[in-house]
DNA sequence: TCTCACTGTTGTAACGATTTAATTTTTGCC
DNA sequence: GGCAAAAATTAAATCGTTACAACAGTGAGA
């Protein structure tokens, strides 16, 4: 064979990784600096000349160059994760959709991803914590319905793990929280049906454990009986009952003696379900009864007979959340870390 | 000072990492076996001999070791980690929430994650595969609302990237994917309504360029024509309008002439919708009017007027697709991976 | 001219796992 | 008992990145 003392010329000549995707290597190659020099310049490091930095970044830009994930955090043990633990089992609404959807939004741009952990555990919330604590398995936590004591708030301090907590907590050590002024919305509540004549008022509050609950509870009972009408709280349910068993109950009390002509509702799914009581009972809100709710989902606007509302923008909330999480990963001291978002006047 | 000649012994006698977290090597100083043996005997791998995996395994155990899955990662290649794409910009329903726990399910054990991604741009969703498939950021995906010739599925296909759609395609080579037989559904809602005397049948359908809208489209159209009674597809919306426009569009066509007299609805939405613009024009379902709907969520149970509704059990559908996702990433054939999943004879 | 302090850049060593190839130990058989 | 084959274990290299320490070059000051 003539050609065989042809050598063939190698096949690319970059480096070429596993699966073709460009990496520091690749850029340094291309560009003729050391792979630390390319990785200080993309890292906008001060003490690489500017002109270098703008080569290696167009050099970077014009192959696709993108940091690996992976490599990135066994070096530096930051995961670029946050994680968001929910624990409901059923989620009737897209309650956390929307929640991850406001997160997400100021950490564009900072390499932050979202993901959303279900506390599997139902009797140990704590558990969840601590195994992502321990693996160090994202950066920095978010945590929804606090109780008064929260373990898992004193734990993520004990450990100073970055953390958010929807809702507050009565630990004299400040922590980073976001939550919605329950207390305001059951007195706006109390008021708006005191306002349509209604002199007997109730409630379904959430599981006692939690701040939120004693919030509404704190609110509905101060409002009540500031304006000295009868008052009371559903007995036997909570928010967090089956929607037939949260009916029936209601259905019952309503066949009770000297039943509630007003009922201040916390979110859509009671609220639907005191409306199918009382269409069950045959009485027509608006005439010898009012309720009155608070939205967070665009639903309510298809829900017959219309009711009043007002808005609670969970998308905002977790706008919220999310930027507080990045200052508190920051360094940013947990007390100006505090949000309590008020209800709107906006009811309708 | 007397004790000065004694030495302290080492804090640690074990390797102590960054984070104090046990790594391979605390466990390969623990018992004796070199870094390897370790690793292999934790794979179970038949080259290490039984006795030795145990005494891993057990000192593993003990320490409470967790392999690091950036260095897993990293080493292999492999992300375990399952991206989930869903579009939409605003969810009324859990959805999603639903889905995730059910994909969750099959992948208990396995190691894999699951994360949702929002496919951000709008105009165009082979983005967003195209760039987790280039920067290998997951093992395998799961598409949602598939189009008769996606390009996201000839994409994935033409890179050989282990997906599963929820929602089939008009391909001739084959894929993974699992859906519901909304074709089917269409024709029993259809033959409901006609048991229910009703003559006039009226639908709203999903935007035409996805598949699940052909097949309700086609099980309506065949349904109603086999049965001979008039039909129509409500024209100007889809189910992606805005409830305020789902309601205006039903209720125009109501006070047209000739109003249709039973509604097939394909989610809670526009059954909300459509029994929202029934209550606004006074008509009571059940007398003049029948309603029929595909249930996904458990919220239906508080609707009122009840109207007959089947189930859509959404969590089992993720079931599947976990568990096709699994079984495509070990190869098993593509034909052997798609799932049609019937709706239930359980009206009610 | 020589030292000193910069500025800009680079080689080397991790991070914690897996994989390949090499090495030691044990077993089986004549 | 000797030797090859099989079994069990290990050392070393690697994935892509960043951190640390070192190293050239430049200009200023003595």
């Amino acid at each position: 064979m003539p050609d065989d003392h042809i050598k063939t010329p190698p096949v690319a000549t970059l480096n070429q990784t596993r699966q073709g995707k460009p990496t520091l290597r690749t850029v340094s190659e291309l560009t003729g600096f050391a792979v630390t020099t390319v990785s200080r310049a993309l890292a906008d490091d001060p003490r690489i000349a500017e002109s270098t930095r703008k080569t290696v970044r167009d050099a970077a830009e014009q192959i696709g160059y993108t940091p690996d994930r992976a490599a990135q955090r066994l070096r530096t043990g930051r995961t670029k994760v946050i994680a968001l633990l929910v624990n409901t089992e059923h989620e009737f609404l897209g309650f956390t959709h929307e929640l991850v959807a406001g997160i997400s939004e100021p950490l564009q741009g900072t390499g932050y991803n979202v993901i959303v952990s279900r506390e599997d555990i139902e009797g140990d919330r704590l558990a969840a914590v601590r195994k992502i604590v321990q693996t160090r398995s994202a950066d920095g936590l978010i945590i929804s319905r606090t109780e008064l004591f929260d373990p898992r708030v004193r734990y993520l301090l004990e450990n100073d793990f970055p953390f958010v907590s929807h809702g507050q907590t009565e630990f004299t050590a400040p922590h980073p929280y976001v939550d919605y002024d329950n207390e305001a919305y059951a007195r706006d509540a109390v008021r708006r049906l005191i306002q349509k004549g209604r002199k007997h008022l109730a409630i379904v509050l959430p599981d006692a454990r939690y701040t939120f609950s004693q919030h509404l509870r704190y609110g509905f009972l101060a409002a009540a009986r500031d304006a000295g009408v009868t008052h009371e709280i559903l007995e036997g349910i909570t928010l967090e009952v089956s929607p037939e068993d949260m009916v029936a109950a209601i259905e019952e009390r309503l066949s009770a003696p000297n039943p509630p002509d007003g009922f201040v509702c916390v979110g859509e799914v009671v609220a639907l379900a005191t409306l199918s009581a009382l269409y069950d009972r045959g009485i027509q809100p608006g005439e010898d009864v009012d309720v009155v709710a608070k939205r967070a989902s665009p639903i309510f606007r298809l829900m017959r007979p219309r009711i009043e509302t007002v808005f609670e923008d969970v998308r905002e909330t977790g706008r919220c959340i999310g930027a507080a999480l990045l200052k508190r990963m920051e360094g940013v001291p947990s007390t100006e870390l505090q949000t309590i978002i008020s209800p709107g006047e906006d009811w309708r």
